[in-house]
DNA sequence: AACTCGGGGCA
DNA sequence: TGCCCAGAGTT
């Protein structure tokens, strides 16, 4: 298992090669970051800009989404996929701002998570990059590079994932962590072609030296 | 713990 | 053209 001290090696490092990780979608207030992150799941960040652009322009309120029919919320999300299960879940996270926050989204991670259509990974990202929470927001990306890295075990269930990752950083590096991993674990550490013969994480990484050890066995 | 939703991106 | 995916809800 790594090191704290690993792990900071591993941000750094990770930082060199990506100095401007942050949030990529489109928001000017926390209740778009919100939407655009419910409608994010599965599916990528600049494919939610897209839709985003046109609907934050139709739809400013909680109750402007309540305001159409169902039907035509999910025409105008269409195209990110998994829209009748996301326009439903919008319909009645709107509801419950109304009903429980007077329309405006609350600023803790429990109260966000308890909104439909928003889990742990939501919730997180939403709380940290709106309010400024120390949060780490894990996703399949987090988990992967984690895992690979070594900060926590393969068995390990996303929450323990989430857990050890705030034990071994500096709470004020939570927030920075996941954009970094995310961003990390997209364009270097990716899931089917992890670019170790180029990573500067090789030295410390688990799966990548046991990768490398492959590769001069297959030399041989 | 496994299954479902889904159009778009990419090999 | 087929495979996979920046999650969450349901069973």
């Amino acid at each position: 298992m790594l090191t704290k001290k690993d792990i900071n090696f591993a941000l750094e490092k990770i930082e060199e090669m990506f100095p401007d990780a942050e949030c990529e979608l489109v928001h000017d207030n926390p209740f778009e970051l919100l939407i655009a992150v419910v409608l994010s799941a599965q599916c990528t960040d600049a494919l939610v800009n897209k839709v985003t652009k046109d609907l934050f322009k139709k739809y400013k309120t909680p109750e402007d989404y309540l305001a159409v029919s169902l039907e035509e919320l999910q025409h105008d999300i269409r195209s990110i996929g998994l829209y009748r299960n996301k326009s439903k879940n919008i319909r009645k996270l709107c509801e419950m701002l109304i009903e429980e926050y007077d329309g405006v989204v609350p600023n803790t991670k429990e109260e966000l998570e308890k909104l439909a259509g928003v889990g742990r990974k939501t919730a997180n990202v939403v709380a940290s990059v709106a309010f400024g929470v120390p949060a780490i927001a894990v996703d399949t990306h987090v988990e992967r590079v984690a895992k690979r890295l070594g900060i926590c075990r393969w068995k390990d269930s996303v929450l323990e994932v989430e857990k050890t990752l705030m034990r071994k950083v500096p709470k004020e590096e939570w927030s920075n962590t996941h954009h970094r991993l995310i961003f990390f674990g997209r364009y270097h550490c990716k899931a089917k072609s992890p670019q170790c013969d180029t990573c500067p994480l090789l030295e410390i990484c688990r799966e990548g030296q046991k990768r490398m050890k492959q590769m001069e066995k297959a030399v041989e």
